[in-house]
DNA sequence: AAAAATATCTACCTGCTAGTAGTTTTTACA
DNA sequence: TGTAAAAACTACTAGCAGGTAGATATTTTT
């Protein structure tokens, strides 16, 4: 799902050519799911009304409803966003970085974690929200979340296997990289003035040191 | 600020003495405190309602009213117990443990370590739904994260000058061990069937092997 | 045991918010 | 440029939730 928009505007584009009026109907969806993911990050999806978000975009409300059944929708987009992007990014590195253990572990927590870093509003409404999405859009998030656990779950197991990794920290490890989803954004934003970077390149570290595979 | 309970009625014990007409205020008080962080924890500060703290108390709505300003109220009281236990058990090792730096960071994650599980409800709360304290709550709370946030800075900056820890964690590793504050309820509750001890321990020796100091 | 004080409840108000019906504006196309 | 279709808006409803006034029940005091 493609979120990033440059446009600052609803106006439709003058643009010529056939079949770009799917793609207009696209970028009007990722700029509600944008500004609904901004407010709900800043206040909350139960404190913000859809009036806001409305606002936000200088639309009114039923324009809303023109592109998704009601407000439990935009929830549910947004989650999946926070979700899926980083499952892509996790299987995207274990069917190519084909190198040691301890270089597939640096380099899941290097690109989850930009991805983490990259879609922070998105990741934090998803873990905080989510238990406010209708029953069939929950199972349909959380069936992606467990993807991704039982991923990194199997490449730490794979690494204590080879020796690369200390024994002792199985299954612990797994639970602590799963949590970066988690983890980074309240780190990030806490640690001031440090770069992304400079963050993930900690982060990497430190997981290393976790994992024995300095 | 006592928050454990016993008994599981609101009414009036009959109970003989002086002065204890403040106890069972205070008693009430916790009794209200306790049901609201329950359903906060589970179901988020803005989608309950007082009528469910009420009725999961067996009482009424102006019942609250009777022993609290209004519904923010009841949350700045919560928020209070989630940071400020945590904090007691900080000064209280920082006061009294005077072995190793080392030992001193062991201990500190342990004893807040066990705080945070012993009072996961609080701690999740206060986390999330700080946001909704009015200006001068969030402020009070506010001081009191970073009386926190700076003890334990303080603490592994004297490590890292009297060379037991390892230079290149500071200050990385002061985010951390305040992140577990963030963390541990998360972790805790998603690594299934392992006890608290288990949690604690792990994450002590986490904490000693991130900061060099094994 | 009656009166005073305290504690709790019943019944209500007011403002807000998700969601909708039907009209108006804008766009596409001939 | 005129007409049909699509997009967006104005104006509304129904129900809920925070908060309150005044009545009722309970406890304490004399």
């Amino acid at each position: 799902m493609s979120v990033a928009v440059s446009s600052d505007s609803l106006i439709r584009p003058r643009v010529s050519g056939a079949s770009l009026k799917s793609e207009f109907v696209a970028f009007k969806v990722n700029r509600i799911v944008e500004a609904a993911s901004h407010l709900f990050y800043e206040r909350g999806y139960s404190s913000c009304t859809l009036d806001n978000v409305a606002n936000q975009l200088s639309v009114t409300k039923p324009f809303l409803y023109s592109y998704f059944k009601n407000k439990e929708a935009i929830l549910a987009a947004i989650c999946e966003v926070g979700i899926s992007e980083a499952l892509a990014v996790l299987e995207d590195v274990l069917a190519h970085e084909h190198g040691s253990h301890r270089a597939r572990l640096a380099e899941v927590v290097r690109k989850v974690g930009q991805i983490v870093i990259d879609r922070q509003e998105y990741v934090v409404v998803y873990q905080r929200e989510m238990k406010h999405l209708s029953a069939d859009d929950y199972k349909r998030i959380l069936r992606l979340r467990h993807s991704f656990d039982h991923q990194i779950g199997e490449m730490i197991r794979e690494g204590v296997a080879s020796g690369e990794f200390r024994e002792d920290i199985d299954p612990f490890i797994a639970v602590w990289i799963g949590g970066l989803i988690s983890w980074i954004p309240t780190w990030y934003s806490s640690s001031g003035q440090r770069s992304a970077e400079e963050v993930i390149e900690y982060l990497v570290q430190a997981a290393l040191r976790l994992a024995g595979a300095e």
